[in-house]
DNA sequence: CAAGTAATGATAGTAATACTATTATATTTG
DNA sequence: CAAATATAATAGTATTACTATCATTACTTG
């Protein structure tokens, strides 16, 4: 599974960067760099200029990357749920049951990352952790139908069709299987924003909290 | 109900502000000004000297009263909640039995606010409005935890309590009454996100929608 | 009603952000 | 090795997010 992780390239929509950062040693430096810093001083604070001398690289040379941190942010975010989703599929494909198969999709989507694959440049503990502090902010703009038209967010709807198609396989006639399945997404990277900073708002204390939290509520209303 | 809403007074932690908004005419436009403000051209594109020129009135009076402008959202999410609790329980106080205060109580925090009371300087429709594509950026900071020490998001968090409450008050044994509680809140104000900027994500296509939705995803829950 | 106090306005200034443009210097590749 | 390409260095601009100072207006109170 690593080695195999370790091969696959995650496509993103060329849109949302200016060049390819994986095309070069200074792109994946950008990309490995960013996400370390994100994740240490939050992305209201991150700059270009500050990765630039972090990365002892120019900060005119990052925006031959990408137009903007926001952007940057997209393509994170975008990186993140391509990976997931792989994960997803990975774990899945081989599952005939559709209650099991969604058992193991929830299992997978509220999980935290715990362990970093090691073989990219990309750290996958702490991009999960920008994920849950951040992703909201990828969309919550004033450009999001502009951006969304461009494919921006498509491998974010991309995971949530999956799973609700897969909700869809267990209870066809369930009216709100898309609803359900955006928030089982959203719901999840809360409840891990809530554990972490307003542990009064959560039941959910430790990390597989949240997996009984979502198969328990989902599992129940199927069931119905 | 509108009567005593006007004469009604949201008590805002202290601490959010410098000045209190209510305490002035020009506090009072302030607010009523930012609401529109925000609502029109995003936060990300809202400044005090924005909002200075479209009130006549000076930037350096702005921040008189708010320090800066993450502090005037924080503000402006925490009347919404105040304005929401009050909704709620005067909606909810004379119900007995505790299926149909709960359901009384989803039906209140999962609808959109339709009707501006009109009596106050604060427009709730826009104000709803923008607590839905605004109100993570409120807590989604690095500054979350001495924040909310300060005690910025009490409103909040009574809100998500007093659900929770309700829903332990159906289920004394359900073991994730709060986290329900907490995802029924932000769940509803992603849905009506998802209704107006990615269709596909959601089955929530008219408002009510969201209260069926959740709803149903309660109701079945607690009955199993 | 005069005098004092508080609120607001006007102006100026600063450091940082979010870029763009230009030119110089490496590095790669044909 | 020359040409093309990538990166670095430098400079510059408009805007943001403030802070400080001082002038003016309004409001209160003796």
């Amino acid at each position: 599974m690593e080695r195999l992780l370790k091969s696959i390239k995650i496509a993103i929509n060329e849109k949302i960067y200016v060049k390819d950062p994986e095309s070069s040693t200074l792109g994946k430096r950008i990309v490995e760099e960013s996400i370390l810093m994100i994740n240490e001083m939050g992305f209201e604070s991150f700059t270009f200029k500050k990765l630039g001398a972090e990365i002892g690289s120019n900060e005119s040379s990052i925006y031959r990357y990408f137009e903007n941190k926001h952007k940057l942010l997209v393509y994170l975010t975008s990186w993140y749920w391509g990976w997931l989703e792989y994960q997803l599929v990975f774990a899945t494909n081989s599952i005939a049951d559709p209650s099991d198969r969604l058992e193991k999709a929830i299992e997978i989507v509220t999980r935290t990352t715990a362990k970093d694959s090691a073989f990219s440049h990309i750290n996958e503990v702490l991009l999960n952790k920008i994920v849950i502090n951040e992703n909201s902010k990828s969309f919550l703009t004033k450009e999001v139908d502009s951006e969304n038209k461009e494919g921006y967010f498509v491998l974010y709807k991309r995971m949530v069709s999956r799973i609700g198609q897969m909700i869809k396989d267990v209870r066809p006639d369930y009216p709100f299987a898309v609803s359900l399945a955006s928030t089982i997404l959203e719901g999840s990277l809360h409840q891990h924003f809530l554990k972490d900073h307003f542990g009064t708002l959560t039941d959910c204390r430790k990390n597989e909290d949240a997996t009984s939290y979502f198969l328990h509520l989902v599992t129940t209303t199927l069931n119905a």
